[in-house]
DNA sequence: AAGCTATAG
DNA sequence: ATTTCTATAGCTT
């Protein structure tokens, strides 16, 4: 068995890329929100109302599906009276094809079929689709029928409970949906809020009359459960659930949650990421020189990564001159990060608790991390050297004490740059230049015009009242263009060597050496196999065991 | 703006 | 079944 640390997530994060673009083009609202890297919200309502406007209730069965709003040969032929795929619940009374509703819902599952059928065609994936009016119970009832199928929520609307025989609204199809999810697989109530739930569910008398019989004999919770507790609502869900720092609203939110009800937004195609960050984890990091080693491959990656998601190719075509490809940035993030995660020191009893919380410190992303023309190790020197060790110091003043579990350094505060940022109807673009000359302001500076290195600062300092800490700055280099070609690989992960697992001895716990130190490797002395020192241990147990 | 928590894949 | 590496949103200070 070959282990393999660390992973390669270029080719996958590549992959997801270029199906999100694909779902994205058979959109026309542009809401496509991505899930991490294999889920993705659709919000089709525009196109699904449209093609039901289309529709010739004499002929529903041979009804014709426009992909494309202004081409009528566009498109795919279907069924109007049937759901494509399966339906949540598996049996029903027939379709009312008088109620829009029951209509959007035929019509995002034949809509659903045909993208699942042209994924598959095109790109070679296949995937699972749910389909309902709202993201919560979309997803929810997109786990069924896993793989390569795709569930249609049949009644996800509150009104129509009597169209299926359920005079009472508490318990329409939605409502017997949601109750047999446990509380914490309703998206949006994670560990926390379900834990909080539970304890107060579980912590109550027994009711013994209504089947909820708890103290010992039951620990799972459902939604069910959660609903019928009495009292329940929005109101003691806020009890429940609220105080400092918890969301606001958040008992009514959960409510909603429990009852399907969700009124967030599929979110608008996003050109760029919010953010960027690069992290690994460590069995033992506690010497000044193994951190320095590290940030400098997490640098090393945070640019690749940068490059790959910030820089765009330009075309310059206009005399149709095939000069080398250009790039250009297409956001500028502001702040850089750097968190850690101390591992906590050992209790009385030798024991250690584990605790996930990070500390992290911010400052200015600098003017150098730009540049598209110095050779990357110097960037990368120049922002472990200048940035990210002082960074470090006033995160850990301690020199030595400090053992961590985790690094983690990122930028955030992307200021989009001007003219391609999908920018909709609905804005103002005349107000959004002008807003972002002024955010822009500060790197105005270009790249053969570049700013001298300056030492890392913290940004609360720069905004100081007396203004005499403002950057006012004049580029000393001179131009020598901005290509780049060669310098942008993709993947950041590709990289990223095995030096976490190494143990230091004494003296290697030296502040600045510049050990250049090999890889400590051991022969086995059974079989011959050579290897990093630190797999020996295991390697012999192999041994052990195979004997 | 900065630091942190919660949630998610 | 658990851990790692990202990412986003929202709260407090």
């Amino acid at each position: 068995m070959v282990i393999v640390l660390g992973e390669e997530l270029g080719r996958f994060r590549d992959a997801s890329k270029a199906l999100y673009k694909f779902l994205a083009s058979f959109t026309w609202s542009g809401k496509v929100e991505r899930l991490g890297f294999d889920e993705v919200f659709m919000d089709v309502s525009d196109i699904v109302d449209y093609n039901r406007g289309l529709l010739n209730r004499n002929d529903l069965l041979s009804s014709f599906f426009q992909l494309d709003r202004k081409d009528p040969t566009v498109g795919f032929a279907f069924d109007a009276t049937t759901i494509a795929g399966h339906t949540c619940p598996k049996e029903f009374s027939p379709l009312d094809l008088g109620n829009p509703i029951c209509l959007q819902l035929i019509l995002g599952s034949h809509l659903a079929q045909h993208l699942r059928w042209r994924l598959d065609e095109e790109k070679g994936y296949t995937c699972t689709v749910g389909i309902s009016t709202n993201k919560l119970l979309s997803k929810l009832v997109g786990n069924l029928n896993k793989p390569r199928g795709q569930t249609t929520l049949l009644a996800a609307y509150s009104d129509l409970g009597s169209y299926h025989g359920c005079l009472n609204p508490k318990s329409s199809n939605v409502t017997v949906f949601m109750d047999d999810h446990d509380i914490g697989k309703v998206p949006g109530i994670g560990f926390k809020m379900s834990q909080k739930i539970r304890d107060y569910i579980l912590t109550r008398p027994p009711q013994f009359e209504d089947g909820l019989i708890y103290g010992g004999t039951k620990e799972s919770v459902s939604v069910y459960d959660v609903r019928n507790f009495p009292g329940m609502g929005a109101e003691l869900l806020e009890q429940i659930l609220g105080g400092p720092g918890s969301e606001k609203g958040i008992g009514g939110k959960a409510w909603g949650l429990i009852n399907g009800q969700d009124d967030t937004e599929v979110k608008e195609v996003q050109k760029v990421p919010s953010q960027i960050s690069i992290e690994d984890s460590y069995i033992r990091l506690v010497a000044m020189s193994q951190v320095l080693k590290e940030l400098r491959m997490l640098a090393t990656s945070l640019i690749k990564r940068m490059h790959t998601d910030l820089l765009e190719n330009v075309e310059n075509d206009e005399l149709g001159t095939t000069s080398p490809v250009k790039q250009k940035w297409i956001a500028f993030p502001k702040t850089l990060r750097l968190s850690t995660r101390p591992r906590p020191p050992l209790n009385a009893d030798g024991t250690r608790t584990r605790t996930f919380n990070r500390i992290s410190t911010s400052s200015r992303v600098p003017q150098f991390l730009f540049s598209l023309k110095e050779p990357m190790e110097t960037t990368v020197e120049k922002l472990v050297q200048e940035v990210l060790i002082p960074m470090f110091k006033r995160l850990h003043p301690q020199a030595s004490g400090w053992d961590l579990s985790l690094v983690n350094i990122g930028v955030t505060g992307m200021v989009e740059t001007a003219s391609e940022n999908g920018d909709g109807e609905g804005r103002d673009i005349g107000r959004m230049f002008k807003r972002q000359d002024e955010v822009l302001k500060q790197w105005k500076v270009e790249d053969k015009n570049m700013a001298p290195d300056e030492p890392a600062e913290r940004l609360t300092k720069q905004i100081g009242v007396n203004g005499t800490e403002e950057d006012d700055r004049q580029g000393t280099e001179p131009s020598a263009g901005n290509d780049v070609s060669g310098s942008v690989t993709n993947g950041s992960e590709d990289t990223l060597p095995l030096t976490q697992t190494q143990s230091m001895t004494e003296d290697q716990v030296m502040w600045e050496d510049e050990d250049d130190e090999q890889e400590v490797r051991d022969r086995c002395q059974i079989c011959g196999a050579v290897m990093p020192a630190f797999a020996m241990a295991a390697h012999e147990r192999f041994h052990d065991l195979a004997d």
